[in-house]
This record gives C-alpha cells, structure tokens and sequence, in this order.
DNA sequence: CTCATACTTCGCTTATTGTCGAAGTATGAA
DNA sequence: TTCATACTTCGACAATAAGCGAAGTATGAG
C-alpha cells in the first residue's frame, strides 16, 4: 500500500517555489548546471546548492559531475509525469518572455522530457494509430508489423527499443490539447530524428520546438498526418 | 505554461504526513468526517482542522456541512489521479493491520477513488476491450455498439453517462499491477453495479473490495473474464 | 604556478509550520 | 432547557525551512 511518510517527502520536496522552478527547467529535458538552476530559480548559488539537496535525497533528481560542472537532470519518467501532472493540474498560465507569441509555439510543438509534445505531436500520435503502425491495448500500446518497417525507415532501431527495458510506448496526457501524445523510448527517438534530420530545432532556451516549413511538410508527409 | 507557485503549493499542501494520511483515507472514495480523518491521521482533532484548512485552500477537498458534521471528500478525479501517481512513486509497503494478509485482498480488489482497481479490476478492463465492448483510441476510450446493450443489461444507464460532462472512460495505472483499470464514469458505475448486487462488499474500514465466490464467479461470467 | 570559475558548506537571520490543550461555537439528543 | 458531541479558533511552544553572504574546496584556463 501507499506509504504516506514517503509521499509526503516527495510532495514536500516539490512544494517550494524555487524547487518547482527547477524542475519545471527540467522539463525541457536539457541536463542543466547548477549556476544555470540558479538563474532559473532566482535564487542564490547556495540557496540552490541546498535545494537541489533535497530534491536529490527524494530520488527526483539525478546529479553527475564532470570536472568542475555539475549536470541535473530529472531522474526518471515517471518522475517526469508526475511533474506534468503536477504542471497540469495548475494549469497553464502565459509565458512572460521577451520575444513574441510564445504561448502558442509551444502549444504546437515542445519538449516533454525528452518527447515531442504539443498539438503537432498530438496529431503524430493519432496517425501512427489510425495508420495501424502502433496498436493500443489494455497492457500498453504495440508497434505493428506495418509500423515497424515504417519506423526503421525513419530511422529508428525498433529491436533495440524493445530489448530495452524502458516501456517502448507510453501516452502522455498533453496539457494543452488535453488529448495525448507519444512518450517512452520510441517518443524520445521519433524526437531525436526529427530533431538530427533538422526538421524542426529547440530553442536554446526553454522548451519549445521549432519546426520548419518544410521539415512540417515532411513530417506530415511520411507520417500521413493531415 | 505550469505555473510554478500554484504547483508549489498544491505539492506543499500533500508534502505533510499527516495530510498525505488524510488524502490516502479519502481515497477509498467515502466521505470522512475531521474525528475520522484525526484518527486516520494520528494527531489532534485542532491539528486536523489545520490541516484540512490547508488541503480546502488548494482545492484539493471538498467539505460538506450536514448538522454538526462535516464530510471531507477528495474535490475531483484529477486530484484523485495525482494522489495515485504520489502513492505509485512513493511504492507500495505493507500494510500493518490487525487481521490476516490484507495486501494480497487489496491487490486483488480495492477502491480506487470511486472505482474499482486491483487485478480484478485490470483484467476486467481487459476483458471489456478484448469483447471489443469498450474500444481504446488515441483520444479516449468509446464503448462501443456492440458494448452498449451489455453494459446496459448489467444495469448501466449508458445515454446518461455520455451525455455527462465528466469523461465516460478513462485509464488509470493499477500500481499494484502496472497495468491499466477503467476509471471514469462508467468506471464508478460497474463499481456501484457490483456494490449494489452484492457481488462483492467494501470492508468498514480502508479501501479492500471482497468479492464472494458467488459474485466473482459472476463477474467473471458476465464479463468474459478468463 | 596563479588566477578564475563552479559549486558547496557554514553560520546566521527570519519566517513558516506543526503540534497541542483550552476555550469557544454550532448542532442535536434527551 | 440542559448536556453532549462535533468541530474550530486561539495562544503558546518547538521545530523546521528558506534565504543570504562569506569562506572553503575542486577544477580548469592561462
């Protein structure tokens, strides 16, 4: 059964804004510095050294060390839902940033962890189901025989997905369409293709995920998504 | 975009043992009473009150005046889902009880906010899949024409839970299980169908749901339940 | 080797939180 | 009307937490 101790140490370690803030920047998938963390956070170098104490003794975030950096990131996925959870139950509320209608790029496409989120990768989604080249199902959701040359034609290895033990395909509730999109390790990998092909790039900052014209057009050519 | 004070403060408002305490109880989908939650929670009936003053402020519970009683409720499924996933990540431990092996009864059948969880409950859902009476999309899960009139024949009002605005059907990952049970409306509904012909009876107190021989076999009929 | 950078630890201050018993308020039974 | 019950508010106490600047440690550039 559920261990109240436990989760409320988990929750207590979410519940503070600066820790929020960190984890939110987290989001994005991007392995950040502690320095990086700070800016993000607004608060002192120490105040996150100890923040991010905490959130690494409540198993929330990984830290790895490379020479005088250090390198967070959040630990694992499901971590990460409950983070989107969390995210969506707050609801969304507008970007203030400098540039422009950033709100509604990142309704379209954006960095979910370390998945295509957004409406872009919502309807992606969809078609890969309504295509049969991935099969829903009570026990999770199947790569189809048709699918898998499909996807090896996009260049993913769908034997080693499915050799690891990381669930291959996995929905994920997508707060702003409030319908889903594809997570797991085949949701990272469509990610990383479309971002290697330069279909669309990331922002250097933040979440968002820029699709080109054309690498749109060809999304939704090779994925028949209308 | 989330909203990293609000999110801080729903996660601050779970992070205390003694709330954690209060939301598990009310998880078993009754409404309980403060003297209840007081003792669930293990602290005074004023330290209580505190508490339940904070879960209210975060929208988290609802609180129902009848004479001099009050009855706390988990405020929607969202808030149900997220207390579930804190629980899913903070693992399951044993339950220390009186009586004989509770954690394998709870396995098996159990309340899950207002619906029911458990391996019962997953192969249930399965089953309903597999008969194609419930079909899973990317979008949601429909039930299906063929699925109507058996859902209506176990004595579900079908048109009634479609025309509600809350979703008919919706996947909840079964933690004891790592698969997924049905929640949402028709969720609640096979739920209630059980209780009320007696196919199976909750326990007083905690979240077990004891199926007879009778009502499992039953259910199993019915159901196509191998 | 020296200096700069990244980051942590320490000590301190301030604020917040959780706990309780006692008192108070509202409701219901007798 | 009186008494019991359910629950909240108040005041007090103790513990915890978040914040910072300064100092310390480790790494890397020049």
């Amino acid at each position: 059964m559920n261990n109240p101790e436990l989760m409320a140490s988990i929750a207590a370690a979410i519940g503070d804004p600066a820790r929020s803030k960190i984890l939110l920047a987290l989001m994005g998938g991007r392995a950040l510095t502690p320095t990086e963390l700070s800016l993000e956070a607004e608060v002192a170098p120490s105040t996150t050294s100890a923040h991010l104490a905490k959130l690494h003794k409540a198993d929330l975030v990984t830290v790895v060390r490379q020479g005088r950096h250090r390198y967070v990131q959040i630990s694992n996925e499901q971590v990460a839902e409950l983070v989107e959870r969390l995210g969506g139950l707050s609801g969304p509320v507008p970007i203030k940033t400098a540039s422009g209608p950033k709100d509604p790029a990142m309704r379209t496409a954006r960095v979910c962890y370390d998945h295509l989120a957004g409406e872009l990768a919502v309807r992606l989604f969809e078609s890969l189901v309504r295509q049969h080249w991935l099969e829903l199902k009570t026990d999770g959701i199947a790569i189809t025989d048709r699918g898998r040359p499909i996807l090896e034609g996009f260049g993913i290895d769908v034997a080693a997905l499915e050799r690891s033990r990381r669930l291959t395909c996995r929905q994920c509730l997508d707060w702003s369409e409030r319908r889903h999109h594809l997570a797991g390790s085949l949701g990272a990998a469509l990610l990383d293709g479309i971002l290697s092909k330069r279909w669309a790039e990331r922002d250097l900052v933040g979440r968002t995920v820029r699709f080109s014209a054309k690498g749109e057009k060809q999304l939704k050519r090779d994925f028949r998504i209308p």
